[in-house]
RNA sequence: GCCCGGAUGGUGGAAUGGUAGACACGAAGGACUUAAAAUCCUUUGGCUUCACGGCUGUGCGGGUUCAAGUCCCGCUUCGGGUACCA
């Protein structure tokens, strides 16, 4: 578990995961496992900092107080973390680490063929021999030079290149940004146009920024997801996010000019139906492209697209767009198609240019219909006439050598036809772009970088960690450099810069799994040997907004790792399970308009009334506690109301839990008025972890009840009732069937059951009045990981000594399982009539038998002959008619 | 638009293709109590019947099966992800 430490403190939602992994340890740890449950605190980020800057506080101070804070709610709840292992990002101690990969990261290239990371000397080795004659790395750019040219290069020239190859390195990139929040964003911080945390604007902008080359890893990241056990529409969200799609690259030649450029398709079959070409605005070829005639025109588009946000731009679905005045040369068809420059068209994807075939794809469509372009159609019997059609199904025609053929053919014969005359290339491409690392931000993780001659170096491992330096205000400096540039003396030894960017929050958490393993560790992030023991993490909880942020970059920095022999496993996570959000439960009352008198949910509809949301915690089972509602504001002391039989009832709804809503339930209350076991108990009880739902405290009182009634089997009027007589063959069953439920329910994760089950238990042994120790004693051991303080409370007082998490989780015997009687249900056409108890052990001839003779039979056949009888041993008889 | 996941009483939910609604909340009635709280007992999907019982019922429409909440096909609807990815 690692969270963000916000001011708020946890609401009840929060401890949902933390309380199931708690029961998964404690359960391991009773069957014997040696089990690694440890806490920390992702603790840089924007929220810390934001508040830093609206306080004037030091984000250390206020992150500090946050913990504590944590720290205090998460003891109420009595989880079994190790916090001999607590790690903190924002700890010099473990920052060293995030600074000690990210020169790793710079000192490495992806190498293709091998599909893993080497040492950038590698690739300065082939520079240096054959230039980039037979290189296969990870780019930026695709460059070209032979050894005498790289060898000619100066020093700065020579870095420059090597950025365009290191796993970390620097560019000018597209990238998006914020000013409200000052800072560039990572693709995943943003959504909709907005950034994630605080939802402001963010736009395009071009800036030389660090970055990791995430993309380098798709494959692998793609590979690997088939090797998890994670659920399904995880998977699936990160395949998504990957985004691989096969094509091919086709290269146009421009008429009239000595030039061409590339596009990548999906559909090579539909190139006899290309009628344009599109650019993005951002594209380098416009320029190229853009005839004299036609600059005006183009210029005034570049500007008006450029002035529209991202936000704009997705809200606003307007088809725009202008010519170029070039024309392309069709490679297969040889025709001449206009080329036109559009915002449809994404300059980070692919090369930045497309063949449009509006009959079969809806965008293209859409920009044809706007501009008059002609459309042909490729497939038989399909009507464009109205809208594209976009299936890949059916029979090709106007397109020369692949009439005939059906869609999947024709893109294979394309493919093969493309490769063969050389008039481009396959080529697999990937959504997923590379990682934006730097933040303009003071909370968070320095760079171990300083610059030379404008080129970034790496400071010696030696000098880590490089600690955050003290400044006076977390803005931003007069001349727009990051809050870093206040610091003092921030330089090396010999004067060179340090870099002002700080890391963004996803550096910290990317690898502190593996610094749970080993954490006090001075010379290495951890050992191998306590990485060996280890390995990667078995089972990790957490929620879905993690799928495309979190869970993407932790699999490409262990990889990374795992390229460099630093640690045993190739991915991090092993088995994942989502929680769902628990989602807020409203109350409200109903003002009638203009007046100080609220009428009850029923009575509502009666009068013109306002609703209004009322603190849930002065609601009691949707019933209003009026004394303390005339106290929760001054505004409602003399408040009149129009009550049903005396009550005042709210209404609700489900929402999200924030403290706007007066919906925010607080554990610790919860603990105080019920104890942390209840709490445990209720938050599993409320429902299946994955699944969502809205936290209702109505029903707490069903859990609280059954701990009550528990503790009621050993104590009566404060006396000690547990004896040592032998238990009945009845309360060994009891017993029995509640051991092989929980283990099955545990294994499974389905803690909503087993808190059933337990309370199935008790109240059958409540009903056969069992005090036996040797049926109390099991059960306390198998309710620990649950309900831990009222298990220990019990364990000592049945006369052990030492902690019930030392004890073993008692095993099923099935023996005691057995029964002797079955109840079958008697069914006519699967319609169940009545019940009959027959031996376990009977035939199936025998039940049929029986059945059939039973005087109820004769009345359901209402004479008539059975056409078939079913009998399903142990199960069910169903007599056809 | 595309991709996932849901839909079961007044509520949260349970159910390896085999008695739908376990368990719990709430509600109603009762016991104890001067009273309240706590505790305990009974009832509680709907319709129908004095009753025994009967009919009906898992979002909607089809299908497979001796048997479907569960499997298949087609919809409706609610949540989540993603969004010009060529």
């Amino acid at each position: 578990m690692f969270p963000s430490p916000s001011g708020a403190g946890l609401h009840v939602g929060h401890p949902l995961g933390y309380i199931a992994s708690d029961i998964y340890s404690r359960y391991k740890r009773l069957k014997g496992f040696n089990v690694l449950h440890p806490m920390g605190y992702d603790a840089f980020g924007l929220p810390a900092e934001q508040y830093a800057i609206q306080t004037g506080q030091h984000p250390d101070v206020t992150t500090k107080k946050n913990i504590a804070r944590y720290r205090e709610q998460l003891d109420k709840i009595g989880f079994c973390y190790d916090w001999d292992r607590e790690i903190r990002t924002c700890e010099p101690d473990y920052y060293k680490w995030t600074q000690w990969a990210f020169i790793q990261m710079f000192n490495h290239y992806f190498n293709t063929k091998l599909q893993k990371a080497q040492p950038i000397e590698l690739l300065i080795n082939s520079f240096e021999t054959s230039g980039t004659e037979g290189i296969q790395a990870s780019c930026t750019e695709e460059l070209q030079f032979t050894a005498p040219e790289w060898k000619s290069k100066s020093e700065k020239e020579q870095q420059e290149t090597l950025l365009n190859y290191r796993i970390a390195y620097l560019a000018d990139l597209k990238v998006n940004w914020c000013t409200a929040l000052g800072t560039v964003l990572a693709n995943d911080e943003v959504s909709d146009g907005l950034s994630v945390r605080g939802g402001y604007p963010v736009e395009q902008r071009v800036m030389r920024q660090w970055s990791l080359r995430v993309s380098a890893y798709a494959q692998r990241l793609l590979d690997g997801l088939n090797t998890l056990e994670w659920t399904d529409s995880l998977t699936e969200t990160q395949k998504n996010w990957i985004g691989r799609s096969e094509g091919a690259e086709l290269r146009f030649d421009i008429k009239d000019q000595d030039y061409n450029f590339e596009v990548f398709t999906t559909r090579a079959d539909t190139i006899f139906g290309v009628t344009f070409m599109v650019l993005a605005p951002e594209s380098e070829l416009v320029k190229q492209l853009t005839i004299p005639d036609q600059a005006l025109e183009v210029e005034n588009y570049l500007d008006a697209t450029k002035k529209r946000t991202e936000r704009e731009r997705i809200a606003d679905r307007r088809v725009t767009g202008v010519f170029s005045g070039s024309y392309a040369i069709n490679p297969v068809s040889g025709t001449e198609i206009p080329v036109w420059i559009s915002d449809y068209v994404l300059a980070g994807y692919g090369t930045g240019a497309i063949m449009a075939v509006p009959a079969h794809d809806s965008r293209d469509y859409a920009f044809a219909k706007y501009f008059n372009l002609p459309i042909i159609p490729l497939i038989e019997g399909c009507d464009v006439s109205e809208e594209s059609f976009d299936a890949k199904e059916g029979i090709m025609m106007n397109s020369g050598f692949l009439n005939g053929w059906t869609v999947k053919e024709a893109i294979q014969k394309a493919k093969d036809y493309i490769a063969e005359k050389q008039l481009g290339r396959l080529k697999v491409n990937f959504r997923l772009r590379d990682a934006i690392f730097s933040r303009q931000r003071y909370w968070g993780e320095p760079f171990p970088v300083y610059y030379k001659d404008e080129m970034p170096y790496m400071l010696d491992e030696s000098r880590l960690p490089l600690e955050l330096p003290v400044i006076d205000k977390f803005l931003p400096t007069e001349k727009g450099e990051p809050p870093l540039g206040r610091a003092k003396d921030w330089h090396t030894e010999d004067n060179f810069p340090l870099e002002l960017c700080t890391m963004p929050g996803f550096a910290g958490s990317s690898a502190y799994y593996l610094r749970y393993m080993d954490p006090q560790n001075k010379t290495a992030l951890v050992s191998a040997e306590a990485n060996q023991y280890w390995r990667n993490v078995d089972l990790y909880i957490g929620g879905t907004e993690h799928a495309t942020g979190h869970l993407i970059y932790s699999r490409f920095w262990n990889k990374f790792l795992y390229d460099l022999g630093l640690v045993c496993e190739d991915e991090p996570f092993k088995k994942l399970i989502n929680q769902g959000m628990i989602q807020g439960r409203s109350n409200f009352v109903y003002r009638i308009k203009d007046s100080n008198t609220f009428v009850s949910l029923n009575l509502k509809d009666q009068y013109d009334t306002t609703q209004i949301h009322v603190d849930v915690n002065i609601v009691s089972n949707d019933v209003l506690d009026i004394e303390r509602f005339k106290n929760w504001n001054p505004e409602y002391k003399n408040a009149e109301f129009i009550l049903e039989d005396g009550k005042y009832h709210c209404g609700w709804a489900v929402e999200k839990m924030s403290k706007s809503m007066y919906n925010v339930v607080n554990p610790d209350d919860i603990v105080e008025k019920y104890g942390a076991d209840t709490l445990r108990l209720y938050e599993m009880f409320l429902g299946p972890l994955e699944q969502s739902k809205p936290w209702d405290t109505n029903g707490i009182d069903g859990v609280h009840r059954f701990l009550k009634r528990l503790w009621s089997l050993f104590y009566k009027n404060n006396t000690l009732l547990v004896n040592n007589e032998k238990p009945s063959a009845e309360e060994l069953k009891v017993l029995h069937k509640t051991i092989r439920k929980i283990t099955f329910d545990i294994e499974n994760f389905s803690y909503n059951t087993s808190v059933s089950a337990f309370m199935i238990c008790v109240n059958e042994l409540y009903t056969l009045k069992c005090t036996k120790k040797s049926i109390l004693e099991p059960l306390v051991i198998l309710l620990a990981p649950f309900a831990p303080h009222v298990a220990e409370e019990l364990y000592r007082v049945l006369g052990n000594n030492e902690t019930v998490c030392d004890a073993a989780f008692p095993i099923c015997n099935e023996e005691y399982l057995k029964e002797s009687i079955v109840k079958y249900p008697i069914s006519f056409n699967g319609k169940v009539r009545f019940m009959i108890d027959l031996p376990a052990d009977m035939s199936k001839e025998e039940v049929e038998k029986i059945a059939m003779a039973n005087d109820q039979t004769e009345k359901f056949l209402e004479g008539k002959a059975p056409k078939k009888i079913i009998v399903v041993l142990g199960k069910i008889v169903n007599i056809v008619l």
